[in-house]
DNA sequence: AATGGCCTCCGGACGC
DNA sequence: TGCGTCCGGAGGCCAT
């Protein structure tokens, strides 16, 4: 499951791969991926467009063509690859990228969850999921002070606040889990009522997380692997995602894992303790 | 009106 | 072996 860390590890393999090259025909096989704008007018426009950098937003990978920036979110279990020009395609390779030099940048998608828009450089500041997210947590933006006041009057849980793209942009399941578990914070814990420590905790914790788990590649624990194929390794680092009833590293109890907000959530019943 | 929360998309994994 | 159920990111929709 993409979250931030394993979004930048695919922004930075695709950087590498497919900086400077020229899109030549493009491949829909999958239209529902494109969302903006028509398949036909997608096609038409990628032609012979090059690709002069790969950004990144929150979850959303940013392919910056010049005059246009393709927006693809990878949702569950995208995944991109370049391959050579004729190689054999796989199940589940919904788009396909024609490059010179032989080469072919493959958009997978197993649960067909993912997401392309097209839109002109110029309006991406109109484009609603960029400008609706919080700030990036590894910006200086993102302090116990602002998060005191986004969450406050939010009655509901912090599990769900952080996963609020929102909020703070790029968490997903799995490193919420995480950061709650280092912080010592309960899942269910309101988010309007966390203590000044707590918040500063969830802060601090948050860019631990992160900026360990991008600098191993991100977390492959279900199909994830960056732009080369290859796997991460911060699912060996995790704490309580998948580890329940294993025993907490700092007590001994046995993870837990129930429901917050729909979501399997792990926690460690003695370390983070439900409130009150 | 704003906010929270449930449903939906999909197919692999898993359990009975 | 086969069928039903579960899971999840984020947008849409509904209830309060």
């Amino acid at each position: 499951m993409p979250e931030l860390p394993e979004v930048e590890t695919v922004r930075r393999s695709l950087q590498t791969l497919v900086t400077g090259r020229v899109i030549g025909r493009v491949d829909v096989r999958l239209p529902r991926i494109v969302r903006t704008p028509s398949v036909d007018e997608f096609v038409a426009d990628l032609q012979g467009a090059t690709i002069v950098d790969v950004h990144r937003r929150g979850k959303y990978l940013l392919i910056d063509l010049g005059g246009k920036t393709l927006i693809s979110h990878l949702r569950m279990e995208g995944r991109y690859g370049v391959y050579k020009a004729g190689e054999g395609v796989t199940a589940h390779t919904h788009v396909i990228f024609h490059l010179d030099g032989e080469k072919e940048l493959r958009y997978q998608d197993v649960r067909q969850f993912g997401t392309m828009d097209l839109l002109p450089t110029s309006g991406l500041h109109d484009f609603a999921p960029l400008v609706q997210l919080g700030p990036e947590p590894l910006q200086k933006e993102f302090t116990s002070r602002y998060l005191r006041d986004a969450f406050s009057r939010r009655s509901t849980s912090v599990k769900a606040a952080l996963l609020d793209q929102h909020m703070v942009a790029g968490l997903g399941n799995i490193y919420v889990d995480e950061i709650l578990f280092r912080a010592k914070v309960h899942p269910m814990h309101s988010a309007e009522t966390l203590s000044a420590r707590a918040l500063r905790c969830i802060v601090d914790e948050t860019r631990n997380v992160i900026s360990d788990a991008i600098a191993h590649g991100g977390s492959s624990v279900k199909s994830y692997v960056n732009g080369y194929g290859e796997q991460g390794q911060y699912q060996f680092a995790l704490n309580v995602y998948g580890k329940t009833g294993e025993p907490c590293v700092n007590c001994g109890a046995s993870i837990v894992k129930m429901k917050v907000v729909g979501r399997g959530t792990h926690f460690c019943p003695k370390c983070q303790r439900q409130p009150r």
